[in-house]
DNA sequence: ATTGCTTTACGAACCATATCGTACTATGAA
DNA sequence: TTCATAGTACGATATGGTTCGTAAAGCAAT
């Protein structure tokens, strides 16, 4: 069997954004979203989110004339993919270093740095 | 003036792997790491460095017959480059999303939990 | 019904990446 | 000096992604 692992490509996890913050979307809202900060034709979209549809990371409802497209492949498994393959190509495989890295900006607040010592403190309690 | 910002590709960044490691090394050297794990040909390598070359990614030592390639880029500013993508990509600005997707493998040890957490005392300290 | 607008569908063109075949060049050994 | 070897250079090919032009279909207003 032929491995249907793939990852979406930077123009459709654009969309793909779109489509996780607004659960379902037309062609045309997906492309005015695009369209603020990029310039973009309306047919370029749509043959995107064409696209998406035939590799499976979206779904759509066909049963008006403007179809609405949903996201199928969700925003964690995503992140998970793309997390653990820059890992392994940048991080030498070290999750710790890409979190130093992460955090070394300097731009995360007080809070945020709470919530993650938080979060620590309960992964150690589990080991 | 023409933007240089451009981002190494995936085969690249398995060569600048190596050369990060080794500090330099040669098309074969290079070669014959990667075809540890992947079956490629050498004239492929080469290529691909002779491209990394042009774009700036490394140097080269031409005076012997055989060059000795090393990066220029740094692993670290590569890293960032990745890493602020990915955030904005996919974690919607967000790089304490990321940092707890990335924690909440499970697969951190204690060593390493409390090495981030020393790195968070820290930056508390500096706000 | 005709016109005009919105949408979908399809395919062409272009670009970057990846891979490798082949030609050329330098080097060292016979 | 000639030959084999190892290297570099170059170009062809294939694949995938992005972009858009154009055609066709549906709908709504006149």
């Amino acid at each position: 069997m032929k491995q249907k692992n793939n990852k979406p490509t930077e123009s459709e996890l654009e969309i793909l954004g779109i489509l996780w913050d607004k659960k379902e979307a037309t062609v045309r809202t997906v492309n005015e979203e695009i369209s603020k900060t990029k310039d973009v034709g309306y047919t370029t979209t749509l043959k995107l989110m064409q696209i998406m549809f035939e590799k499976g990371f979206v779904n759509r409802d066909e049963s008006a004339k403007t179809h609405i497209y949903n996201p199928i492949v969700s925003r964690e498994k995503t992140q998970k993919q793309f997390l653990s393959k820059i890992i392994d190509n940048l991080f030498a495989g070290s999750s710790t270093d890409l979190v130093l890295q992460a955090l070394g900006n300097g731009n995360t607040s007080i809070e945020e740095l709470d919530k993650i010592q938080i979060m620590i403190e309960e992964l150690k309690k589990k080991k």
